[in-house]
DNA sequence: AAAATACTGTGCAAAATGGCTCACTTCCCG
DNA sequence: CGGGAAGTGAGCCATTTTGCACAGTATTTT
């Protein structure tokens, strides 16, 4: 769920850049698809950055409900909670595709923040980034129908290519996340979804395919 | 709509620090009460932070529905979209109450976030906690229903003082911008007003109270 | 103080959503 | 290869929510 705006700014981060400043106070993690990374509840003592692959976030709720906040892709970071002071994770990080991450302690992190001009530079605009795609998606919250919210997390999951080229939504997403994305039930999604493919809108090919014109349900009135 | 986590870290930022660290760029402003300080679509060039008052932070959507993304304190930044390389504004600011503000250059407060150490270590936390707070504000989105999360609104809303002691919420906010912030309707947060009266959660004594045992309604299933 | 404006408490019918169930279809693993 | 688990497409019905409409109560303004 990362806005075109978020990622053109993430474009900024370069990861040897990046990698060079911290100093080697970071860790490589190769992360295969599927497997948890950390869980909600756990100590939080680092943060964390995708180098490559497809991490999603979630959250469970007392009562069970689970939420997505979001699917988080290269040149993105997760776990900064720890940061602010938060002691515990609030919520689980998964790969969805095989990972390479970058770990980096809590302490380490601070320390090049407070150290160094351009990192910090880097990350208050990642956070700015961030801050702004969140006020994005509440606000989507706050005014739309579940069918549009679906329809523009689907938007934001296809990395349309140079030209509008249909590229595939992130391979093996299932009714399910989306639901949890959106903040509704699978049926609900199921029932979109086949509304969106009847109208050409989506497309079945093995992995699933969104036309652009999907932009009309998010716009149309 | 500030987390009390969000209110505890902003008192770090002390604003006579603040004052010192941004040197002469920054301008004093005293906003009158429903005054408009900026509208969105306007030009962004400059940061605001909140030294007194409240601020309402509002987007209103291509169909003309408004939603309330905010209410600020004191403490707090707005505005900062531009520093993201947001040529526009994309919401409205208005004063709740009579303010006192801090208007700072877009130019001057990227210098001297370049420049001061501190200052940015101090704008990096400010940034972390806003991201958690938005957070959660999505998650409760994406869990509760619109009777809860009400619930949360008014209690975020109602500072208790020191001993819990019920202070009075956000002087004159309408039960309009309270479903701006729910994100439903007004005559829903009409019913589940009374339905919390009845039920002795608030009370009204010119202004409105919250008494803590609304939790209760955040908390139980 | 009268008139003009906001705000609130309700009521209702229509529309949207939530929760379940069930029958298939795919995919993955032993 | 077979069975089981996971993912889908549909349908149904109880609730919840929306969208007005209206009248009564505050507040402001003039």
């Amino acid at each position: 769920m990362s806005s075109t705006a978020a990622n053109r700014r993430n474009r900024e981060f370069d990861p040897n850049t990046f990698l060079a400043m911290i100093g080697d106070v970071r860790k490589m993690l190769a992360v295969p698809k599927k497997q948890t990374i950390f869980t909600q509840g756990d100590e939080a003592d680092a943060v964390f950055y995708v180098q490559k692959g497809k991490v999603k976030l979630t959250v469970v709720s007392k009562t069970g409900k689970e939420a997505t906040i979001g699917i988080l892709s290269e040149g993105n970071f997760f776990g900064e909670g720890s940061l602010a002071g938060q002691a515990l994770r609030m919520g689980s990080a998964a790969a969805m595709t095989d990972c390479q991450l970058l770990r980096i302690e809590k302490k380490a992190m601070m320390a090049a923040l407070h150290r160094e001009h351009a990192f910090s530079d880097m990350f208050v605009a990642y956070l700015l980034a961030r801050n702004i795609r969140y006020e994005e998606d509440l606000v989507d919250q706050l005014f739309n129908s579940s069918e549009k919210r679906l329809a523009r997390v689907l938007l934001m999951l296809a990395h349309f290519g140079k030209e509008g080229v249909p590229e595939t939504v992130v391979p093996g997403i299932s009714q399910e996340t989306l639901a949890e994305m959106v903040g509704t039930t699978r049926s609900r999604v199921s029932f979109f979804m086949n509304r969106f493919r009847k109208l050409g809108f989506i497309h079945y090919n093995g992995g699933l395919q969104v036309h652009s014109s999907l932009l009309n349900v998010v716009l149309h009135d």
